[in-house]
RNA sequence: GCUCCCAUCGUCUAGCGGUCUAGGACGUCGCCCUCUCACGGCGAAAACAGGGGUUCGAGUCCCCUUGGGAGCGCCA
């Protein structure tokens, strides 16, 4: 019998979820769900001066909106921040950690020193084995951890392979700082323990960490979780996906128009991969993940291709999950671009019934509600340099020269549109696209939009005609 | 500087010694469909970073070089 899974994800609340952290975040549910554990949830917030409510709503937002759930109640590690020096405590009083008193100009010091030989910027060990009686008066000391100084730590990292340190390369870090405050270190191994954490699946910029806190379970006796560090994402350009290349939180996709079934497909495929297969319903996902898929290498962030995923799930979805997906974001998205920030039941009506023609053309939600103008537009509409020259090129009088024919029509249905306009384009030795390009244009205000009659349709009779009439009078 | 990690088309990736004249997807470029734009269909260009080994045989294993990345806090 193994103990179940558990995989923890243990953001630090210093700003939004970002793209990585999403990730992460998912490949720790997809972990837990795929061998039927648990995913635990832990806000890292013992810097105090750092961490914000604000950041800890926006990441559980964040998470919740890319429908990442977690197990049990959320734990905040400064809340167990006795616990952590209970260990540390321990650990002094069994020999594996001493009291250091070095101060931080000494240490820096140290690193200065260590940068101009040219040598590791390690601590080195001076109080490791001074006899407390040397302490200086009035210095509140650090506890550090006496780290082995030969032999070798091992890491049998899931996706990284085995990997191994030097021990004379590790020094002695800090447990407990001096006001009796946790590192992360600490805290971190204290943690996972306690709350029975069987899987660690993080950033590989937690790689180094590893090794430290390996250090400290066997320091502690404890069993050493399985590890997994993932490659980090990169921006486009190759460089480290940072707040000034762009990194967007995930609430930022969620504005960009991008729909979570879509972001999380794109995200579970950057840096795994089951075969070919590059499209996977949440189940499918649960099912194929495995840490044995993951890549090592890291992978850039590409928005076209997220785009492309964004669409075919626009396309799959249904007429009334999209409008509903649009009102969502109208209200922060709508009014600046023109759209309004509620849809009254009747525009609503017509975006459900122009949501065929619409979600085959936009890759986003936000171009849907663009590409919506005709919907929204108040007469007289305003044009697009395209459309305008459609118009302006002899449209307007075509436009003049059918209305009447359209006016004659006894119901009017795309079909019946259809068949006005085909006929008066066969009557004037004319091309179907001669006489629907200036229709378009004098409809919807652009050189494109869905097919004509549907267009028409849903506007119906009476405001697809005053719209044409306002051009037929310009001719 | 030191330690560690990584390296297949522009991008995400398949490949786990022979089935690779290297496959898929996005993007790009043609053609088809067509009332526009998309969607869809068909097709094309496009990669094993370089050099040494090991082996009958290397994209696949080892080493070096080069190029990326991460870490080196009383931050997390």
């Amino acid at each position: 019998m193994s103990a179940p899974v558990v995989t923890r994800f243990a953001p630090s609340p210093t700003g939004f979820l970002h793209i990585g952290g999403g990730r992460t975040a998912l490949f720790n549910w997809l972990y837990a769900k795929r061998f039927g554990g648990k995913m635990l949830l832990r806000i890292e917030d013992t810097d105090r001066e750092r961490s914000t409510e604000a950041a800890i709503a926006a990441i559980l937002d964040g998470l919740q909106w890319l429908g990442i759930t977690w197990d049990g109640d959320v734990v905040y590690q400064f809340a167990r921040a006795a616990r952590h020096r209970e260990v540390a405590e321990k650990l002094l009083a069994e020999g594996k950690a001493y009291y250091c008193y070095a101060s931080p100009q000494e240490l820096e010091e140290m690193r200065e020193a260590a940068r101009a030989a040219g040598k590791p910027m390690r601590y080195d060990g001076r109080w490791r084995d001074r006899d407390p009686s040397e302490a200086p008066a009035g210095v509140k000391p650090v506890i550090r951890l006496k780290a082995p100084t030969e032999g070798e730590t091992v890491v049998d990292d899931q996706v990284q392979g085995r990997v191994t340190w030097q021990n004379k390369d590790l020094d002695d870090l800090v447990l407990l700082r001096s006001d009796g405050t946790p590192t992360y270190m600490l805290a971190v191994v204290v943690d996972d323990h306690d709350m029975a954490v069987t899987h660690v699946i993080r950033g590989d910029d937690h790689l180094t960490n590893a090794a430290r806190q390996t250090q400290i379970y066997q320091a502690c006796g404890w069993d050493i979780p399985m590890f997994a560090h993932i490659p980090l994402i990169h921006g486009p350009d190759g460089a480290k996906l940072s707040k000034r290349h762009g990194a967007l939180g995930v609430d930022a996709y969620r504005s960009l128009g991008y729909l979570p079934a879509a972001l999380r497909n794109y995200l579970v495929r950057l840096g795994w991969s089951h075969g070919d297969q590059e499209f996977f319903s949440t189940e499918e996902m649960i099912a194929a993940f495995d840490l044995s898929g993951v890549g090592r290498s890291p992978a850039r962030f590409d928005f076209a291709k997220l785009e492309h995923l964004n669409g075919h799930y626009m396309r799959a979805s249904s007429d009334e999950e999209l409008v509903k997906a649009i009102e969502v974001i109208l209200p922060e998205v709508g009014p600046a671009k023109g759209a309004p920030a509620q849809l009254s039941p009747e525009l609503r009506a017509k975006f459900v019934a122009a949501m065929p023609g619409l979600k085959e053309r936009a890759k986003t939600l936000v171009e849907l509600i663009d590409s919506a103008y005709y919907l929204y537009a108040q007469r007289p509409l305003s044009f697009e340099p395209k459309a305008e020259q459609l118009l302006a090129d002899g449209g307007r009088a075509r436009v003049a020269a059918l209305l009447p024919a359209l006016k004659a029509l006894p119901e009017w249905t795309a079909a019946s549109t259809e068949g006005a306009v085909r006929a008066f384009a066969e009557e004037t030795g004319a091309k179907l696209g001669q006489v629907a390009q200036p229709l378009r244009a004098a409809l919807t205000g652009r050189s494109t939009s869905p097919g004509l009659f549907d267009v028409m349709a849903v506007l119906g009779r009476e405001e697809s005609l005053a719209r044409l009439e306002d051009q037929a009078a310009k001719a």
